[in-house]
DNA sequence: TTGACAATTCGATATTTGTGGAATTATCGT
DNA sequence: ACGATAATTCCACAAATATCGAATTGTCAA
């Protein structure tokens, strides 16, 4: 992952609506909510939210589809994993031992069913 | 985690210079650096470097504290923890199934030994 | 094709933020 | 106390961003 792109993801992260946003459909699930639905939960008018449903879009943070005449916004897993994969990367020169705090603790969804 | 302590961590992030200082520290480990050390590494003046360590102390996602002339800043493992865990909480209705991705699976670093 | 609905794009304004030189504060060795 | 070093605060300007009404695009049912 480049910087930039960590850093639109952060920037899309950093603002009130936007990030209400983005956890309201981290608890929806893979599912997603349509935007109105989603305009409607935080309140804000439609133009202000299709702008911010746009750049958590393109920071890679949600992806989006139609159904008929909605469209439908939920978490992108995936990209969400790269951006705290690169913030983390390289922790403590690889020495686990050197933490106290297991900062993967917290995250415990989204879990693969292990093989 | 309050919302907007949350935006003050992310916007904290948001920032080439501020990133890159995480990113030095978060791989330098517990020990952290001296200001003037990181102002060497990531090139700025000290000005403007100063400005932005305050900003990522400030948002709670680094500690410092003085040695001797020098200031050393270090990651704040449990402010991390706790922002990635206010961004993910309640992930997928607490329905871990209906995720494909493990997200906490990059972040393998800082896990304390197993009790 | 017409009307209604869902969402996006446009545009103009107000606010916030990044930058770095100069001055200031704090610490140290002699 | 003095000079040198380490870092922060102050300040002013340039650049980026949030907001939302109005207009537009896309989809659907009859």
């Amino acid at each position: 992952m480049e910087p930039k792109a960590a850093i639109d993801a952060f920037a899309a992260l950093a603002q009130e609506t936007r990030l209400s946003v983005f956890r309201l459909l981290v608890q929806a699930g893979p599912g997603g909510l349509p935007a109105g639905d989603v305009a409607a939960r935080v309140g804000v008018p439609a133009s202000t939210l299709s702008h911010h449903l746009g750049l958590l879009e393109r920071a890679g943070l949600l992806r989006s589809w139609r159904v008929q005449r909605q469209i439908f916004y939920a978490t992108d897993y995936e990209g969400t994993r790269r951006l705290l994969a690169f913030l983390m990367k390289d922790c403590c020169q690889g020495l686990p031992e050197l933490c106290g705090t297991n900062i993967a603790d917290p995250i415990d969804c989204c879990v693969e069913t292990m093989a």
